[in-house]
DNA sequence: CTGAAAGCGCTAACAA
DNA sequence: TTGTTAGCGCTTTCAG
């Protein structure tokens, strides 16, 4: 059905080696021969059978990369990141979604390892879930002895290369922020249980509340899922339980966006009524109205990052810790303007 | 290196083929020596060389898909929906970005057909170049000679099953919904040159204008490339060229967002000065201030619909037109109301 | 129900 | 410079 190499081979009157050393270019091929093997070539319309080829070759030339969401623009970005660098590289990229399910994630793994990846770039926070974690390691493991490379680009749950931003830090930076504008009733929308990313910021909204002096309050605490409706239903649950807040801290961008329609809805005015800052800075935040104020997160970096390791020879594992950093736009108010507004 | 069949064969005791048949459940095994081997597989964490497999086995459970841009919310819809089909298939996801280039669109698919994909879905809308158009049948040939499908996403330059949004309708419904609201200066954000899919919004728009007794203006189109940052360019060389207009239509979402931006930095509120529109209807759309009026592309659906063609058993080119419909949000205003603003 | 053996399409020695 | 040949790891007849 299919074109075979022998079938170039034939029309160009050469033999398989022949036509094979043409189209990897790595022996010498006189000029006419391969001129008559590239004409085939493109008469034929032939294109290399890459799983007979990968079965001799030790590189297939293919990274996996599996991250929880594309359509998220967090993961968006990275996957941007990942893929200039792949391109650049000429690495054919496999993306998969894990819809944040551990279970997916680790049959993606399996998946990948059977079409024999170069190597696998597992993007987000990871579970902290014991069997989760037992397995991940196990297919770490598995994915060395295949000489395969595994790159953890938003946690390090296991042994491997990764690149990590620094959640805890960005969250008591931005949560600072608030407190210095004299707030001290600061909600924070939670990310989704189990996940480093969400345990991580909520460690530096808790940590920058103490250093103030602030007893962390749970009932101000309200968990989401990091998506914009989670958002919104986080807000909007905060909201109808009644506790004061004059300032809102959401887990990432996207459950800012969804807070802010619950606000406005709840005829709470941004910053007027309520201070508002979110986690991530991806792209549609400075278009928000007003501006989101948010901690910037190297995403496509990250990205760039966790594609360079993954074709970098094997060395020892290393993790590679990306600066986050909190960008000021207009969607703070400082206390006492919020109280005359 | 890796573990082989024959690794886990002689671990049970068996034959590679026994080891085989347990693994693909396609022929009777006795149920202990089926639990010799599975416990043999999971001793060893074997995972067969899919490669090995698609030697020999038809269908390589792969399916790819080209777009122009993941991290471009329009595609990241539609792979969400194309990922959803492909997840509940059990087939593997490809995801690509041409980046708009049509060289490295072409090159895509013969990797694709290299790896002998089941599919290719081609996303986004179609170059107008001859020498694109013609080496896109032959790969469309070829694939067919490789039992292969190819589903275009958005537009149907070549003989192909294909999902498209009614571009030139949904375009001529949303300016008449402007002109309805008494606008007569109607300015256009156009898409990149050379894209059917900016072209039939142009010609839907220009459809509208005429059929109203307005002619068009062909200094009211500026030309963008449907990202945010050339949408904000556009509008402002538009404003910059001093035409007069009421109504701003941009070809996408995104260059709505840029273009929103850039009214509002040149002192202009949406929509009190400036009625805008948009194409597409991102997620983000109805959380911009005001929410945006525009044309609701079915992207999820069009994604769905596109894998289940790829999956479904060749026949001849279908073509599946899906309608679009004008979501009314507020960035419109009546030019009453404008001029009084 | 299980094993032996052929062969998928290609590349890489090894010869010539 | 080119051809011949032996596998790569797996599935699938064909026997038993």
């Amino acid at each position: 059905m299919t074109t075979r190499i022998s079938d170039v081979a034939s029309r160009a009157g050469v033999s398989n080696a022949t036509v094979s050393r043409v189209l990897n270019g790595n022996y010498p091929v006189a000029a006419d021969t391969r001129e008559r093997v590239l004409a085939a070539v493109r008469d034929l319309g032939y294109v290399v059978n890459a799983h007979a080829r990968a079965l001799i070759v030790t590189s297939t030339g293919t990274v996996g990369v599996i991250v929880h969401d594309v359509s998220d623009p967090y993961f968006a970005e990275i996957v941007r990141g990942v893929q200039e660098v792949a391109d650049a590289n000429e690495r054919l990229l496999v993306i998969c979604n894990s819809t944040r399910n551990p279970a997916r994630e680790i049959s993606y793994i399996e998946m990948l390892r059977s079409h024999r990846v170069d190597a696998v770039i597992l993007a987000g926070g990871y579970i902290e879930d014991d069997d989760f974690l037992l397995a991940l390691d196990q297919q770490a493991r598995q994915l060395r002895v295949q000489g395969a490379r595994l790159v953890l680009c938003g946690h390090h749950a296991v042994r491997a290369d990764a690149v990590v931003p620094d959640n805890a830090g960005g969250a008591y930076r931005v949560t600072n922020e608030l407190i210095r504008a004299g707030h001290r009733r600061i909600a924070h929308l939670v990310g989704p249980p189990g996940f480093s990313t969400s345990l991580h910021r909520l460690h530096g909204y808790h940590r920058a509340l103490e250093s103030s002096g602030i007893t962390p309050d749970a009932r101000l605490e309200s968990p989401g899922d990091f998506t914009r409706d989670g958002g919104y239903d986080a807000c909007v649950r905060l909201l109808a339980s009644g506790v004061d807040f004059t300032a809102l801290f959401a887990a990432n961008d996207l459950m800012a966006v969804g807070a802010l329609s619950a606000l406005r809805e709840a005829g709470l005015s941004v910053p007027g009524d309520v201070s508002l800052v979110g986690f991530g800075d991806i792209p549609i935040s400075h278009d928000l109205t007003p501006p989101l104020t948010t901690v910037r997160v190297p995403l496509i970096e990250m990205g760039r990052r966790s594609m360079e390791l993954a074709l970098s020879p094997a060395e020892a594992d290393r993790v590679l810790r990306l600066p986050t950093e909190v960008v000021t736009r207009q969607s703070i108010a400082t206390l006492a303007s919020q109280a005359t507004a």
